[in-house]
DNA sequence: TGAATTTATGGAACCGGTTCCCGTCGAGCG
DNA sequence: CGCTCGACGGGAACCGGTTCCATAAATTCA
């Protein structure tokens, strides 16, 4: 059996709301302190935070949705927020939804009945049906890596990022350019990302980009290059993130080829291993820990019911690698 | 305001308690159902699992204490305990330390008074102070990767994993062999493996092991190279984590060297990232998705109150890439 | 048709805390 | 010396559920 407040307080010899009051800073004499400080150490005694949160109608939980545990930027974000709401005081519950959306409703659901206080979605895609659920639920939701009108989001400055790397790619001398991208269900990085690429290149005049679309994994980016490189030659394969371009190099690795001396490579993400890899790979590396932060900070103000921006943006960094050479025109 | 039993108690025209045998699949007509679930349906109704666990004396939440969020075998662990979980209908609590011994500490108590029905630690090192703690609360707890007497323990295969390799290395003709290791602190990795390669070498007449110790990361292990390099030339270097082999090789480009051409590198771990890199890199891939499902099984029988074996050993596969070579001897 | 069951429902207590309200006691004051 | 006031501590209600118990209604059975 735990112990509880009324164990404490009759082996102490007073009452359930002096115990309490002792806990919680209140009017207690040092005589009375003394014999409860006493009585708990001996018990060990921890009060029961389900009780506690019952009546403050406030659990300090927040509750974080992400599509993976195992990729570098969802975990670096979920680090940052994870450290930023110790510091306030708040729990992180973090949910896995292992990629499946239809389990992002459902978390979004299961957490409205833990009570947590607010919610952070890291999302992929947001659909109608996440709206729907969004707004039934009583909970400030804060997404994530995705723009949703009349909701709170972080997001990357995937335009901008996308724009640099294709000025950069075009101001290399390049013009048969490949884009290995993701499904245009993901706003930002399917549809932002890709346009700030198309606009950066053509502001430095180069026109066309065969684009293909691979999934996230670095096996399926690898298949698609091997299809890509049947019937396209580029000199330069700009991806949707790093872990793509790692795909690509392998195939190109596989096919007896060099980068960048048969084809030049950029992705997205940068990711502490791109560095160490030979050669390094020109990446954007996004400021992850920021947006970790200023979400953690958000969903705080949110469930204070304070007003908070509806877009914010987390700013990005060029690292140029050896991955890209430049071509003579 | 949060709409309670009581609210629909209220709006149907019933009692509190049948609401809860309506919601708890009791006694209830079909009409007195129909009228509750209509009342539901319009408010959205979902019930504080606070208050339910209040009562049940049991939260079905278990807390899992990991040391960072950004590791490949941390974070495909978690993956795979929270997947294993979520079966089961637990709710995963991750917290993260961020590699501060004295937060799990803390974590351990946090978690305890959150009422979790059990932890889940995945240790680096555990202290006096760990076990005194975990004696303390009157929670079961599961410690992953490392090994404690009388507590259940789920640990990696860490002696033959380092044997299998020691074996390798020496069969492909190195004897000049450096061991880039880490702290003896920490028993699993620091200890056993180091023990499983030294034998594994000596059992092939390899008796003389050069140690380095390095930190986890990954610039660490770059510096730690750079400074051996430059008193000791081994053939081969065996590196306590594919991380560290990552660091390695770095520093080993960096100079100018090759691998395997001038070295020989071998890791631990299995990333996934190991075999895109060129060279692919020998490693042992340990089955965390194994260990993951096993702690979640384990962890759930010990809040049951069911035995489980003090010691469980997770398995491993052998993974040659093309980071050794054989050397004429 | 009346007695014995079964089923459906309401009322109240309980889980473990917090907090409001009120009574008591001792100290300070005139 | 009596009165007032503030500090202290106890009792009880409350948070939002679950569950036990009693009672009323419906059903079965003789």
């Amino acid at each position: 059996m735990n112990t509880t407040i009324k164990d404490i307080a009759q082996l102490a010899g007073v009452a359930k709301s002096t115990v309490s009051r002792y806990l919680n800073g209140g009017n207690v004499s040092e005589k009375t302190k003394a014999k409860i400080r006493k009585v708990i150490e001996e018990t060990n005694y921890e009060p029961n935070s389900f009780a506690q949160s019952l009546k403050a109608k406030k659990t300090n939980f927040i509750g974080v949705i992400a599509p993976t545990l195992d990729s570098y930027v969802t975990s670096t974000v979920l680090m940052a927020i994870d450290e930023e709401l110790r510091k306030r005081d708040y729990t992180t519950l973090i949910i896995s939804t292992s990629k499946h959306v239809d389990r992002e409703i459902e978390s979004l659901i299961s957490l409205s009945r833990q009570k947590v206080d607010g919610i952070i979605l890291i999302a992929t895609g947001v659909t109608e049906k996440h709206i729907e659920t969004i707004n039934s639920i009583q909970i400030p939701v804060l997404i994530v890596a995705q723009e949703v009108v009349h909701c709170s989001c972080i997001i990357n400055d995937d335009y901008h990022a996308g724009f640099k790397m294709g000025q950069y790619v075009s101001e290399k001398g390049h013009s048969a350019v490949a884009y290995l991208g993701v499904t245009e269900s993901d706003i930002a990085v399917g549809q932002r990302r890709k346009q700030g690429i198309m606009d950066g290149l053509k502001e430095a005049g180069v026109s066309d980009l065969k684009t293909y679309i691979s999934q996230f994994d670095l096996h399926d980016a690898a298949r698609i290059t091997q299809e890509m490189l049947e019937s396209f030659t580029p000199t330069a394969i700009i991806c949707a993130t790093d872990t793509i371009a790692f795909g690509a190099m392998k195939t190109i690795s596989k096919l007896g080829k060099t980068v960048p001396g048969d084809f030049s490579l950029a992705g997205f993400g940068g990711y502490n291993i791109s560095e160490v890899i030979h050669p390094s790979l020109t990446t954007i590396r996004f400021n992850n820990e920021e947006t970790g932060v200023m979400a953690a900070e958000t969903i705080i103000k949110l469930t204070n019911g304070e007003d908070v921006p509806e877009l914010q943006v987390s700013g990005f960094v060029f690292v140029e690698g050896e991955s890209v050479k430049s071509v003579k025109s």
